[in-house]
DNA sequence: CTATCTTTGTGCACGCGTTCACAAAGACAT
DNA sequence: ATGTCTTTGTGAACGCGTGCACAAAGATAG
């Protein structure tokens, strides 16, 4: 998911291409390019789907949205689906970029190759410690907070990146709109507000690796049920595991009669069995 | 949201809760963390919904999954539902992570904060580079690519980082599984083949910015070729980003009769307007 | 030109996810 | 108790995305 999205038509779509397709295309590139590389001419979407982790339906579909580009019983031309795809998603012109916050995310954005590769040009590092003004990141001199609006508008910047602590997030995606961005991609973990109009996408670590740990519950588990799924991974004993602080308290009763819905809970859940309301030692957040 | 998925044969979620909605748990979490430090005793699915950016009907069957944790009239009692989201995330436990290369982008990762405040605690840090190991990074010394599968079994690891090149993303994520490790969060932008039975989440940074160029394009109203302008979107925008170079080579007919359909792709493509932003994972299955 | 084989393009059905809308639960006042 | 007001929990409708299955297009051989 991409972000705390609000405004939405929902049945906007009369034409584009479906979002799920759009979010596919560059796996299809980066599989077309490997191709091309090695100077294939063609390829089935067989092929293709399978070097891209996707169904063979799914992707002719997703290529019947672009129109027409295989040939029947033979495949799809590789520089020609090369070339559409990359027009399509808008990779035939430059796309300058600004990256805002450059400590240790930042910077490693900043010294990623797969910016330049793509079609998108680093125009700026923007940074609010005066420190860090001037300083050379990947090749290109930091410049402070100050330099935001002029360098966004000299360059025709319209994708910003970022990477600041999660309290200046809002602060700067404001800034950032205010001169002209549309589009953001936010590490920071928090909600950003932005207007109608304005494109954001987040990534988020720590989400990822929860969605990982609840997977991972289940099947150390095994009870597909209510949870409370005990440790002891399936391999090799976790010694690391067990409990160690108690950041969080238990549930117990901290407000009204939550003592009382605390065990009625069975009441609703589908097919568990009740008398569980597991409680085990609460070990976490911050 | 979550879509593409591919394993875990989705009716396999008996009465489990909804990818979606696992997805989204984080989100409710970290809105629920910040709102139990600052003493709020109890929210409404309003209030929250606006915090974590979704609709408030969404939260509460989102809720509705987990149990009725709420009280009509009042809302949702914060911190029994931190502690109820947490369990049922896994977050109740400690989850030892091992990173395995240590470049720009692991050193970053490695630094993140958000790690142990969720529960995830950096076991190792792996680099096959001779001269990286014993480096202090974040704190933690740096092992050898040897060290490997000691580490995993030693700590009972089940979730692993992948930030090496992308070359050495499958032999990474190969030894990672016959070591033990049964879910995969990777950054190398390679499509990860693994075991059923083992997770695997992929973030691509040159993916999502991908996907914004895509949108932009569409906002600034021009559809290169085939596609004929679009009605801007809403804020005046001054077409950001001047058309520079040209990363992509124009198509030229390279096979068969290709030319003639490139004009004739026409004969497709229906009315449609932007404004719509795909709320897609930001990070897929894989 | 006809037959056969390969692979695309898509109609169709199905299931997940989203959202609306409202009955009912409970808080609170009288 | 009874009534009013607030907010949850969820039934139901709907749209999107997925994947099957196959007709048709085109290549290729005879
Ligand atoms: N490091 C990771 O792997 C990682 C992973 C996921 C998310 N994040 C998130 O990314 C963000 C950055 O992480 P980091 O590890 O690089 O942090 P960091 O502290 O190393 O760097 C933050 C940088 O932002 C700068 N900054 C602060 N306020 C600013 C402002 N208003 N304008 C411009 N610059 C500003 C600081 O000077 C600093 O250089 C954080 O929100 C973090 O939660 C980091
Ligand atoms: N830097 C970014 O912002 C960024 C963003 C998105 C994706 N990525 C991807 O993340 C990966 C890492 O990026 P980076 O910028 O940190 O690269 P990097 O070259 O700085 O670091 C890669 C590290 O991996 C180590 N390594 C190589 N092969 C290894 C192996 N077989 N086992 C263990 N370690 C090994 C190298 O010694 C090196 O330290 C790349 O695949 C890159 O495409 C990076």
């Amino acid at each position: 998911m991409a972000t705390g999205r609000n405004h939405r038509p929902a049945t906007s779509r009369s034409r584009g291409i479906p979002d799920a397709t759009v979010a596919r295309l560059p796996l299809y590139l980066r599989a077309l390019t490997a191709l091309s590389e090695r100077s294939v001419p063609t390829v089935s979407s067989e092929e293709l789907a399978s070097a891209a982790g996707v169904n063979s339906a799914k992707l002719r579909k997703d290529f019947s949205y672009l129109g027409s580009y295989g040939t029947r019983g033979v495949g799809y031309d590789v520089e020609y689906l090369v070339y559409q795809i990359s027009r399509e998603l808008g990779l035939t012109q430059d796309w300058p970029v600004v990256i805002v916050g450059i400590g240790n995310l930042g910077a490693a954005l900043a010294n990623y190759g797969g910016f330049a590769s793509r079609g998108f040009r680093v125009a700026a590092l923007i940074d609010a410690d005066p420190a860090m003004a001037g300083k050379p990141v990947a090749g290109i001199a930091v410049q402070h907070s100050d330099e935001l609006e002029r360098v966004i508008e000299e360059n025709g910047v319209s994708i910003g990146v970022i990477a600041t602590p999660a309290a200046s997030a809002q602060p700067v995606a404001d800034r950032l709109v205010a001169a002209g961005v549309t589009s953001i991609l936010n590490f920071a973990p928090t909600v950003l507000s932005v207007p109608e109009g304005v494109d954001v996408r987040k990534v988020d670590l720590s989400i990822e690796l929860q969605i990982l740990a609840f997977h991972e519950q289940r099947k150390s588990g095994e009870l597909p049920d209510d949870g409370r799924a005990v440790p002891g991974t399936d391999i090799g004993e976790d010694a690391g595991g067990g409990v160690t602080g108690s950041p969080v308290a238990p549930p117990a009763a901290s407000v009204t009669k939550r003592t009382a819905s605390a065990a009625p809970a069975a009441t609703d859940r589908r097919g568990d069995e009740p008398g569980n309301d597991g409680d085990l030692p609460a070990v976490m957040p911050a």
